[in-house]
RNA sequence: GCCCCUAUAGUCUAGCGGCCUAGGACGUCACCCUUUCAAGGUGAAGAUCGCGGGUUCGAAUCCCGCUGGGGGCGCCA
């Protein structure tokens, strides 16, 4: 059993180097879970240390997912707080890596490299020549004098700092994800990383852990894929004689065909995107819950404040998820289902301004024309985008491409405008026009006519929305009014007698 | 290649030594409801619990090996 002591505190610590993906947002709700399921705090950081990747306007554009997922940050780059700033290049400026990287190469558990990457990189293609496929690189001034290092120095030439990493040993580390279960490394196939680049950034290992340290982050949970490097940030805990973080390493989401993990540049995933096509942040905040977690043998739809209350991390799973777009679909229309009318039609309304059906900012007589219309397609959504296309006949005149759609089964031509006239006069009878007097009519007129209800409500649908699948007829019709409702069947009549012409 | 992690139906998962003739969900199929499509309801197919050894009276559950899958092996995070 494990137990975890309050109060806790967790971080995420994004990349500015482009969007936020769903994989990311995954760890960030596993964090966010744990800091409120224990009443502890979430911490925001960004982790900008690579000058190379960095993308402008990145960082925004994470937070703004970031928020639109539901999730929120105690302490973080726009907000502040005690541990300020919050931004690692600003932090580097303060000079607060560099101070221990000083105090590591005092003590000599740090030394200055000058190999360049160049070098590097032919050493381990000669490696790879004499047949040998990993490289643990040393280098060689590890075990340089002062005066032999005083001396490069001397001659100005760039150096990194790379950590001393011991020759012989092993490094273990525990993982609450996998039951407290103890991960042990041999040192003999680690290499010394690189703490300070020569451009005097640090790198992640160096500046997260010294953040983490300095922020009092009691636990870290992040992607499986850091396990691997998980030794190297115990050694540099036991360089600096700090106490370590709790560790858990929470299992990726691999790509639909389970071939890799899920990559911004293969898969559509993100999380932006999934604003734009209509999902709803509590359901994909409840289906990325479920990615690699689960409460038990059948609880799915949980609220924020179930999963809060219901989230431990003994239940995380230790192997990968994988991405199931359609169980993600399936949760969006439930919560879609869930939501009332009058929320549905408000967010709605942007997707049919996009669209073109109706102002960009709506109209008060839109807007109450769209909540009316909501109730029809409100079962049938599963990604609010969807929206337009189903309503778009309610919008835009209708065309028949294909007249002989018009035409029910077992019937023909002559009989199906026969029956269309007959419908269409019986509609312009009505004085009141509403879905019980639309109904009265027209299943009177089926019993008169001899008809089966689906072929006379098949043929008066197609007329008035030109498609075969549309939303329950008679709330359609009186949805679409009298004088449209019977336009479009005068002209569905007309394209059948010009069709039956040209025969 | 080396190191680490991992393994229940197409997919997500429940299972923590007897409650398992393996439970739930997505997807698939059928039927019911019904004016189409959905939604809803009922039901079905689908897992020799990756394989092989052990431990045990008893294993999906514990141990070992193999195989498969994933991750890592950057002056990227």
């Amino acid at each position: 059993m494990i137990h975890i002591n309050a109060p806790v505190r967790v971080r995420f610590a994004p990349s500015p180097t482009g969007f936020l993906h769903i994989g990311g947002v995954r760890t960030v709700i596993f964090n966010w879970l744990f800091a409120r399921h224990y009443g502890g705090q979430f911490i925001l950081r960004i982790e900008d240390t690579d000058e190379k990747r960095y993308v402008a306007g990145a960082a925004e554009d994470i937070l703004e997912s970031l928020r639109w997922v539901g999730v929120d940050w105690d302490e973080g780059p726009d907000i502040g707080g005690p541990h300020e700033p919050y931004v690692q290049s600003l932090r580097s400026e303060l000079g607060i890596y560099q101070q221990y990287v000083d105090q590591l190469l005092l003590r000599g558990l740090a030394y200055k490299s000058f190999i360049t990457s160049e070098e590097i990189e032919v050493m381990k293609a000669a490696a790879q020549e004499r047949g040998l496929k990993s490289f643990r690189f040393r280098s060689r001034e590890r075990d340089w004098s002062a005066d032999q290092v005083a001396a490069a120095e001397a001659e100005g030439k760039p150096y990194t700092v790379r950590l001393k990493v011991p020759l012989s040993g092993t490094t273990s580390f525990h993982d609450l994800v996998r039951g407290g279960e103890a991960i042990n490394v041999n040192n003999h196939d680690l290499y010394d990383i690189v703490l300070l680049k020569s451009s005097g950034m640090p790198v992640y290992h160096l500046a997260h852990l010294i953040d983490d340290h300095l922020m009092n982050i009691t636990h870290v949970i992040r992607g499986e894929e850091w396990v691997s490097s998980t030794a190297y940030h115990v050694l540099l805990y036991q360089a600096l004689g700090w106490d370590m973080p709790i560790y858990a390493h929470v299992p990726n989401i691999l790509r639909q065909d389970g071939r890799g993990k899920l990559s911004k540049r293969k898969d559509d995933v993100a999380t932006n995107r999934f604003w734009e096509r209509g999902y709803l942040p509590e359901a994909l905040f409840n289906y990325l819950a479920l990615q690699g977690w689960s409460y038990d043998d059948h609880t799915e739809i949980m609220s924020r404040d179930e999963l809060i209350e219901r989230f431990t991390i003994d239940r995380v799973q230790s192997s990968p998820a994988r991405w199931n777009p359609d169980k993600l679909k399936d949760m969006n229309g439930i919560y879609i289902r869930q939501m009332s009318a009058d929320e549905l039609t408000e967010r709605l309304l942007p997707y049919l301004s996009q669209a073109g059906l109706i102002n960009a900012t709506p109209l008060p007589e839109e807007r109450a024309y769209v909540r009316h219309l909501v109730p029809l397609i409100h079962e049938r959504l599963e990604e609010m985008q969807e929206a337009p296309e189903l309503l778009s006949f309610f919008f835009q005149p209708v065309e028949y491409p294909n007249p002989l759609l018009l035409i029910p089964k077992k019937m023909d031509m002559p009989g199906t405008i026969a029956t269309l006239r007959e419908a269409q006069s019986r509609l312009s009878e009505l004085f009141i026009w509403d879905v019980p007097t639309i109904e009265a009519s027209l299943r009177t007129l089926v019993d008169e006519l001899g008809l089966k209800a689906g072929q006379l409500f098949g043929t008066i649908r197609v007329a008035i929305t030109g498609r075969t699948v549309a939303p329950p007829l008679f709330e359609t019709l009186e949805a679409l009014g009298q004088d449209r409702s019977l336009d479009r069947m005068l002209a569905a009549i007309q394209t059948l007698e010009e069709a039956s012409e040209t025969m």
